[in-house]
DNA sequence: AATGAATGAGGGTTCATTCAT
DNA sequence: AATGAATGAACCCTCATTCAT
């Protein structure tokens, strides 16, 4: 990976999760990234392989996301670290998720996939701690992390914290 | 509003909610709407003035479908309805809510306007229901709500009844 | 076929005669045809289109050319239509064969369908003036046809009415 | 002329001989000659120059195929050499053959200056054998080769065998 | 109101060519 | 001599929009 594919590939994610996929254009990119629009088709073949060279670093970056709940053993731990998440993402990784859920329901990308582990770490702890219903309560959890991020991506969030402390007390959890 | 008026405006909801305003062109609607390409402009200006029109619409619908929540005086009800309204979404509003996601982040459409009164019955009925915190409970649910529907829209949702009743429960709802 | 279609048809025919199809751009189409470069593609959808409908104009006329021949009870006639077909060759038919010369063993463009009535035209008339091998005749007659067409197309032949007189004279037929 | 010279010309005259010169791009030699693009341009500066060599390469090899009719004092040997080219024509020869009938009328390569020696021993062979008009008898000969290697290329001619031996005949020469 | 021909800017992509290594 | 990254102009084509009818 050289230093102009990197320039190229920052330059697309965050116009692509900024305007849009087909909103931008691979000239833009090229400008944006200090590039001719020639070499973006030399490394990525094309605009299509360009977002998909930005969805598999998204695929790595969210696999190592959740690496911590997965290896965790205390399932308050499992679970404050997954209430933690969308309120401690990076610079770089807002954009990744940005664009995922521009994604959603257009381009063939599942993030289930990844979400996996995670999916199965809750249900695990959701069960040491003797919920009745693991599974819906970790379906339950994500689909409001889901919500939250989203909500968080696009700034209509203003009580930050208040609002963690609160889904942390509902799920018993000390901060 | 003609019946051509309307044929482009459904037209363009769908091919716009399906595969995006910026990746549908003014001649897909066209040829979709059984139309032709000169009428778009000359009923809606221009694309943009096209896809004005349809949120528009789409706010309407929103109101509509926020009003019963908004008239209940029953606390338990309110909620109970909120919960529903994923679960009960008809094939056009589908669309609607479809593109709104889709627009999230770029186009300036702000939707909280019309979710207002749901906003304020949901807290009211927290409030009468003793929750001690009703301003975030609300924020809890609608985010919850949030994260439901998309994954409705994008058909990832496999459980959709015994979910719904595992949410009911959570808030001491009978089915 | 409207008057800017048949000015296009027109600036495109010359251009691939003169410069070959793949070394003349649409845009000096356009030019050249004092047409937008867009309405190229309105009308032949793209330049394979274009090239596609130029040949189907061209196989008409090349059925117009062969048809004296065709209808020509005449044998000695008919053989000698033949031979003055490259000689009378007009200002665009003259086009046509150029770029029908240039696309041979590229495009799947087969004259050989439309020259089938000359063949026949041939055979008959050899046959009837008692050659030995009236369709080996034939064959080399066309071939001979061929390279003189070929020869006139680029300028190359110098005597073309004492040679002419010649090619009759080995048929046996007066000026 | 290294190795790898070798390597790029005769991947170019493969490649511009069958799917012509504009249609043929540097990169697409590179990558059949095995060898980098750059290379090309080190070697023959550019495209044009690269056609050049080739071209170069092709009077070269007609010089030689025209050779044995030149040395040829027997008359009916001459002719019957000449009549004989088309069909023993070898596999590379074949290509810059193609190469050459496509390029008529666009490049500005003349190969009448290689086909001199050949014009010339004909014309003195039809002398000899007393035909009447033995320049013209030399041009209709030409062009009646031209025409059948432009169809022998072409894979349009049938009957080989049969066919020489007509125009053999036709010269009075024995097979 | 409605059509569809026509436009010109911009789209993604390929090209011949250059340059640092 | 040889590579392959890098360029920018040009390529074919699509787009939103306008206009005459």
């Amino acid at each position: 990976m050289t230093e102009k594919q990197n320039q190229i590939l920052e330059a697309a994610l965050h116009l692509f999760s900024d305007e849009g996929y087909h909103a931008t254009s691979t000239s833009k990119v090229a400008k944006k990234a200090h590039v001719s629009e020639g070499l973006i088709f030399r490394h990525f073949n094309n605009k299509q392989g360009l977002l998909d060279a930005i969805l598999e670093e998204g695929k790595r970056r969210l696999k190592i996301l959740v690496l911590p709940m997965a290896n965790e053993d205390n399932p308050r731990q499992v679970i404050k670290k997954t209430l933690n998440l969308p309120f401690e993402i990076n610079e770089t990784d807002y954009a990744y998720w940005k664009l995922l859920f521009k994604l959603k329901g257009t381009q063939h990308y599942d993030d289930r996939e990844q979400m996996k582990p995670l999916e199965q770490a809750l249900t695990m702890a959701f069960t040491k701690l003797r919920y009745r219903k693991p599974e819906l309560e970790t379906q339950s959890l994500i689909l409001h992390l889901d919500g939250l991020l989203m909500s968080i991506l696009n700034k209509t969030v203003k009580n930050e914290l208040e609002f963690k402390e609160f889904l942390m007390n509902k799920y018993h959890i000390d901060v």
